[in-house]
DNA sequence: GCAAAAGTGTTAGTCATACACCCATGT
DNA sequence: ACATGGGTGTATGACTAACACTTTTGC
């Protein structure tokens, strides 16, 4: 007969849902940063996102957080890992699951949140020191957005719905820290079928207009599901 | 004045570190399973893994599971992600974390341990119906793998200390399922530098004993680290 | 007409692919 | 000598990388 195990010992975990929100300003990757309302850390720079009670998906806590800041509905966004190192947080033993998020700068006006104070961007490359392990868990996610950026087309996610060849040159060259041969960078992005060329011109000021393509919707979920070579060799 | 949270309602979900181990025992990709000893699932097959105490290390948890049944003291291992959905556990909210690991099967004499009896290898496309979210864990864990292989020689590890270049063209072909030309895989992969022949030739039995290669150790761990690159195309 | 960024083709080299025969062994 | 899997080179096409000038706009 099967002693029946005490699990009391076990059900004594918190899980925290955080997300990295990716942000593209024209000229630099961003990272959005909340201030914490509440202890520990109270007042500190950290990343949106909260406990989860038991009976909530921790994705949704996570994404939850971010659209209740952004006030988008449909972010799109990846699980990076779990982060569970012991002594994280004063009150007990709490695990972090980790996300990113792509969202469009553009237009976004940032809300405050219970549980989150002042949201800010941060240059990717100019971060302050954040609560808990949070910077940790930002440059892990940079090395994943970097890794399936060279795969999907998923940079899209972070530009206006019209954009310039330009714009998408300097998002890669900003997120790889390489500069890529303007020729060669747009023969290769434009033989992937993805984007349609628009008869409209954005306004620059100074310069010549460039041209406004747009993101052929079929074939960039085909090529988010099955392509596997996007950006670029670095 | 702040108020202070109750936090006792977050404290209160269980931890649990799994593992997919991988071995290759020459011709097909093989996953360890166990028998579950307790319930939920008691009798079960199941992957390696146990519930995390507050004060312990998840990875140590998962890998130590897999030490424990190997008997080995280093295991390659990554961490896939984390498994959170709700209602996967009779007595509470359960989270999994789970890992893969790279084992080298020759020799390997499995052990039972106190959490799980009768440890068999599965080959991983003839799998049986696992507890829980096994499943689904394993295929996650497998296609990770795949992309891992594509761009570091972590292959080695499920070879022997000396092996063949046959053998792991067969691991290549069996993992991707796909067929690669024998006289362009072994020129890619030669490339490397990172394979050191031997003057010593494994007795096969009926043909030719094909030559025995070992890896060059510092080669190994530098591209494991920075190369980005490995695998022949799909 | 000048400054500033947009846009456009060609060439050379490298890398991937396709392909067929001889070799060493055990029976 | 034959059956089995191990081992080797070359030629063609595809893709990558390097490179400079003309266009459009605002001032």
């Amino acid at each position: 007969m099967e002693q029946t195990l005490d699990l009391r010992p076990f059900f004594n975990t918190a899980v925290s849902g955080n997300c990295v929100v990716f942000g593209f300003d024209g000229h630099f990757l961003n990272v959005l940063v909340i201030d914490r309302v509440r202890e520990p850390h109270k007042g500190a720079k950290a990343l949106p996102g909260r406990l989860m009670l038991p009976d909530e998906d921790v994705e949704e806590v996570a994404i939850g957080a971010v659209k209740a800041i952004t006030g988008l509905e449909k972010v799109y966004h990846k699980q990076v890992r779990a982060f569970g190192s012991t002594a994280r947080h004063p009150a007990g033993r709490v695990i972090s699951i980790a996300y990113y998020a792509l969202v469009r700068m553009e237009g976004l006006n940032l809300q405050e949140a219970t549980f989150a104070h002042n949201p800010q961007w941060y240059r990717v490359d100019d971060l302050p020191k954040l609560a808990f392990d949070h910077n940790d868990i930002i440059a892990s996610a940079l090395r994943r957005l970097r890794k399936r950026l060279q795969q999907k087309p998923v940079a899209l996610e972070m530009l206006p719905e019209k954009f310039t060849l330009p714009q998408l040159h300097r998002l890669y060259e900003d997120l790889f820290r390489a500069s890529f041969d303007k020729r060669n960078f747009r023969r290769k992005i434009l033989a992937s079928g993805l984007f349609i060329p628009l008869e409209e011109f954005q306004e620059n000021g100074q310069n010549r207009p460039p041209r406004l393509y747009r993101a052929d919707e079929a074939r960039y979920l085909e090529l988010r599901t099955n392509g596997n070579q996007f950006a670029p060799d670095l």
